[in-house]
Parts: C-alpha cells; structure tokens; sequence
RNA sequence: CGGGACGUGGCGCAGCUCGGUAGCGCACCUGCUUUGGGAGCAGGGGGUCGGGAGUUCAAAUCUCCCCGUCCCGACCA
C-alpha cells in the first residue's frame, strides 16, 4: 500500500490519559480509536495486525484438527437458564429485551450454544471433535482499562473439545496446550503456561498462559529452578513449621485501642502475627462466613470463592460484623462462635496458645488452641502465596511476576453436557455424556500484549508475524525524481516476491517519515534518498536494533525477502 | 461498586480561585522559502466550553442534578 493513501492518523503525543504502553501506542501510532470506555474500532493498521494474529491462531487450531465455525453473537435466554449461568453470569452478562418482550444475552463465551450443537453427535465414532471459532465476545466488565487490555467488546478464538471419556479430554487439553505454546511464540509473546483456578468456567482444571508485564493484572508464582508456576488465586507453597507458645488456658485480656494484627504484636500479652489468627468476615452469597487465615498471612479471595463455590463474595461491613459477632474489625475472632460458617486455612491446624479477637471492642482471646475452641467447619488453603517462600517441590524461593492473561484452556468434564442432554452411545450401546473442555485465546488482546511486550521510546517494534507491513520504503524525498522512481521500482520488486510492503509517498519532511516509520513499529525500513543513490545504493534499517547498512540497490530485493522468508 | 482525578476547536492544554464579549501549541487550508530526524514566515478556517436546571443585568467561571472518561482497589480472553 501507499502511505498517501492510508488512514494512519498518528498523533505526535501520546493520550494523556492512557497509562499502558500499549494503549498509548496504539492510539498514538493510529491502530485504534475509543468509541467509549471499552469498546475500540480498530483503524486499518490495527485491522490488519488483528487480522494477522488471528491468522496464526487459526492455522494452529486447524492444524490440531479443529474445524472452524461462526456462532450467533446474541443469544436466548433460556440456553444459559438451562446451564444455570443466567444467573451465575451476574452484572458481566449484557442482556437485552427484544421486541416481544424476551431476554436474550449477548454471548460472552459459547459453552453453551456449541453443547447445543455437540447434540447432533451421537455415536462414539464421531468422537473425538474440535469445534472453534473467532467470533466476538461481550462482557461488562466492572472497569475496562489500558486500552485493548481490557475491553467489553473483544474478538476471542474460542474452541471446544468433545471425548468421551477423560483420557480424551486429557488427550485434546495437550493438544491445545501445544498449539497454545506454538501460538504464542510466533506471536513473539513469552507465555508461560501456570495452574490456574476455573472461576465461572468450572471443570476440574485449567492453565493460563501468562506474559509478563507491568501492565497486567494477575500475579504468577513460579519457581525459577524447577517447573513449578501457577497463578497466586491457586500458588500453594511450603511453609517452616512454627512453635507453639505454651499456653494452655484460653484467657481474656484487654486491648484497649488495639485494631491491626501490627498493634496486637506490640501491646502487652500480644503476640507476633505468626502466632494470632486473622479472623476475615465476608459475604458469600449473603450467608456471614468467617474465613481464618494465620496472623501473617494474606487471604486470596478467589481461593475462598473456588472452595466455597460462591457467586458473589465480598467483605461484611463493619456494620454487618457488630451485628453478627458483637464487635468491630480489629477485635474480631472465632473462639466460641456458633451458627456461623467457619473455613480456615490449614496453617492453623493443630495450633495452639494463639491470639485472636474475642468479639469484644478491646478485648482479645489469648491462648487459643484451635482444635479445641474453634469449631471449623471446613479446612481449605486460603493463603495468598508470597515472594520467598518456599517451593514444595524443590524448596527454592518463589518469584512473584505481574502477567497478562494471554490464553486459558479448562478442562470442563460433563457439566454442560450433562445438563443440555449431550449423550453418545458408545460401542457397547451404552448411553456416556460428552467430556468437554473450553479454550479461549484473546485476539486484541494478544495484539496488545505483543505491543506492551516489544517497543521502545521511539514506539513499537512488532514481530515480523504480525506487523502491519513487514517492509516499508522510506522516499527522503519525493521531490526527487530519481528517488521517487527508485522508490517505486523497489515496492513493486517487493510486492513481486511477496512482502508485505509499504510505500511512504507522502509529501512530508525525511523526520516525519522516519518518525512514524518507527512509531507504527514496521520490522524493516529501506531509505532512499539521494545520498545514498548516486552511488546506486539504499539503507536499509531494521526497526529492533536501529541500526543502518548500505546495500546496492540491485541487491536488497533478495537481500530483504531472504530475511524476512527465513524468519516467517 | 468504593476511592481519586478530569471533561474547553481533530489532538494536547490554559482560562475557573475573584462572573464581563473564549485563548495557546500541534494538526488543517492558501502563498512564499526550506527540504536526510517531527521546518520558517505571512495569511486563513474551525469551538452547543459534557448535558440539564438554577442564581445573576451577565455563567467556561458560582450552586444543584445527571452523563461520560481515566487512574487505584474487588472481577476475566
């Protein structure tokens, strides 16, 4: 193409309101516009970036043997009724009334309408199946940000596995857990893939692939010596056992004042937060819960909601805490209390002579032994992993790295199936409900992890995958006959042997073309200009290194096109 | 949903405290000069000041309500 002929409005400042890399960059470079707060129209750089991401994935989705599909974006109600997630969904499903008074939903993921398909299958021998698509997703996000980051309008590459047992699941969950690992290295992206928790998904299992980022929002614990990684809603860690004080008898004392498990180490009969339990009083689906997590530690509020199987779960107010125990945070606890909910880590059992809040303002239970005077209904890890702790299997000290969520892939079993009715006989005639699994791959959300994760002060520098253009031929000037004609020359010889290739013929000043040439991150740059071509040469500059050869005019065609073949 | 910031030509901002006829830079149009790292001079076009109500002779400016955006926390590709 004809950079005179291009919509490629490229802003000389960044947003001042954007904080991401990316998203100042896209919109600098001209790849995107905000129609309002996450919903992006992707300009025609950004088009074709999207368009080539999709492309990759779609080559790997069909080289594991997927066939892909196109399903309806809006969608009746009474689908996502009959799996229940009409309901589990909440305030992240948009929903939409039509003319006759019916709910719909716009989809936001398609478990359920390609089950609704799945129930054509019917005999073992049509097993196994990949059914995919890249279709567009909505989601009212509670707060969209950096740009194409996070977004309630988003293309997502979604496929769906159907076995009938789950040794084929297992089978179609690695298969995709490679193409996803091939994925994201030819979109220049270091994913690694992490345990992760399932939230709405369900199923028994999931991975996300997570690129490392400031601008990301989830924080991955792994282990730089063995293979261990995994997302913190999910890291467990080896903790060094702790001694007991001896305090046998479960004693009241006053704390005048005392608020924090900090003040509590200091007042006197105190003790150090290893040796008190924090007491978190929260919501879940309106039922009062206490959930106990040793003084030290920090509760992970999706541990507590994976192991409860709540839809909503947020903090008691303080108002709701006095009502329910006596007391204010600070001087909250669970010794004694009956008729309330009780989850607590298991680096609280067995303890004894602890501290804790007796549900009294100023007042705290010391002496505590958990066994006998704390009625625990359950024990689950509720412990938010920390940096420096140990691995448990190679005991070296865990790193905590900020990542984007690139891709996660679930392993679903037979709930949806089960409820939606999908059954195949198999071959001794015997009815078996299809084992599923979902996985999902963020197409402008890959785009913009490529762009948080290769730029420089100058702008972006895309991998030559998925660059807008792979080459573009700077015209120094084009009041230069010889250069404009050279200039042309060059970008149809290009063309020829199959570069993707742009052609900077606007009328503007060498700085501008040089300026944008690196802001919208094109991979190679060839100048010509008349420095260079009397002596029948032109420079050539790739985008990463920045740094400029002279190349004979003759010869940077193959020159160019042997460089950008080896590297596709 | 809680906390903070903000909304003024296409973009970035000043003006608001103390009400008085809307301004700067970039971009855009015309002309001349310039031409290898975001040119210079001259001339020119373009704004319901987020919306509504109120106070006032007079509102970008003061008051109230609403809407929207961004950033920080609880949610997910």
């Amino acid at each position: 193409m004809r950079w005179s002929n291009l919509f490629i409005p490229t802003l000389r400042d960044a947003p001042a309101d954007a904080e991401a890399a990316s998203h100042k960059l896209l919109i600098q470079g001209g790849f995107i516009r905000q129609l309002h707060a996450g919903h992006y129209s992707l300009l025609p750089l950004g088009l074709k970036v999207h368009e080539k991401v999709a492309a990759i994935v779609r080559d790997e989705m069909n080289g594991i043997g997927g066939q892909e599909f196109l399903l309806p974006g809006m969608h009746p109600a009474s689908i996502w009724k009959k799996s229940g997630r009409w309901d589990v969904m909440g305030d992240e499903m948009f929903r939409v009334i039509d003319r006759k008074g019916a709910e719909n939903a716009l989809g936001m993921t398609h478990e359920e309408i390609f089950t609704d398909l799945a129930l054509e299958i019917t005999s073992y021998k049509s097993i196994p199946q990949i059914w995919y698509q890249i279709q567009w997703k909505f989601r009212d996000e509670p707060r969209p940000k950096s740009g194409l980051l996070r977004v309630r309008e988003f293309a997502m590459k979604d496929s769906y596995s159907f076995d009938i047992d789950e040794a084929g699941l297992d089978k179609n969950f690695d298969l995709h857990h490679h193409a996803y690992v091939r994925i994201f290295k030819a979109l220049g992206l270091p994913a690694m893939p992490v345990e992760a928790s399932s939230g709405a998904m369900g199923g028994s299992g999931s991975t996300e692939f997570m690129v490392p980022s400031p601008a990301g929002e989830d924080d991955v614990v792994h282990c730089p010596n063995c293979d261990y990684a995994a997302n913190v809603e999910r890291a467990t860690s080896a903790l060094p056992a702790i001694e007991d004080r001896d305090l046998p008898e479960l004693t009241r004392f006053p704390t005048p004042g005392v608020r924090t498990i900090a003040a509590l180490e200091q007042v006197d009969g105190g003790a150090p937060a290893d040796q008190q339990i924090k007491t978190m009083v929260m919501v879940l689906d309106g039922a009062i819960t206490l959930a106990l997590v040793r003084g030290d530690h920090k509760l992970n509020l999706q541990k507590l909601q994976d192991h409860s199987g709540a839809i909503e779960i947020r903090p008691a107010t303080p108002e709701e805490a006095l009502e329910h125990l006596g007391a204010s945070p600070g001087s909250l606890g669970a010794v004694q209390v009956q008729g309330l909910r009780i989850i607590a880590d298991p680096a609280l059992q067995g303890r004894a002579g602890l501290t804790t809040g007796a549900n009294e303002d100023d007042w705290h239970w010391t002496g505590v032994d958990v066994a006998r005077d704390i009625a625990v209904d359950e024990w689950a890890d509720l412990r938010e992993v920390g940096a420096g702790e140990s691995c448990t299997t190679c005991a070296t000290a865990l790193v905590v790295t900020r990542c984007i969520e690139a891709g996660h892939i679930f392993k679903l079993g037979t709930q949806y199936a089960e409820v939606l009715g999908a059954h195949v006989l198999d071959p001794d005639g015997t009815k078996r409900t299809l084992v599923m699994g979902s996985y999902g791959i963020g197409i402008g959300r890959g785009m913009a992890a490529a762009a948080e994760t290769h730029h420089d002060d100058n702008g972006l520098i895309w991998p030559l995958s998925i660059a807008p253009y792979e080459a573009v031929v700077t015209v120094v000037s084009m009041k230069d006959e010889a250069s404009v004609a050279a200039g042309e020359e060059l970008y149809k010889g290009l063309r020829q042997s199959g570069i993707d290739v742009l052609l900077d013929d606007r009328d503007a000043r060498a700085g501008v073309k040089f300026a944008d040439a690196e802001l919208i991150g094109i991979p190679y740059r060839v100048t010509i200009g008349p420095k260079t071509l009397a002596d029948g040469e032109v420079e050539f500059t790739p985008r990463a290194s920045g740094e400029t050869s002279r190349v004979a005019i003759d010869a940077v065609v193959d020159q160019l096109a042997a460089a950008i073949i080896a590297k596709r």
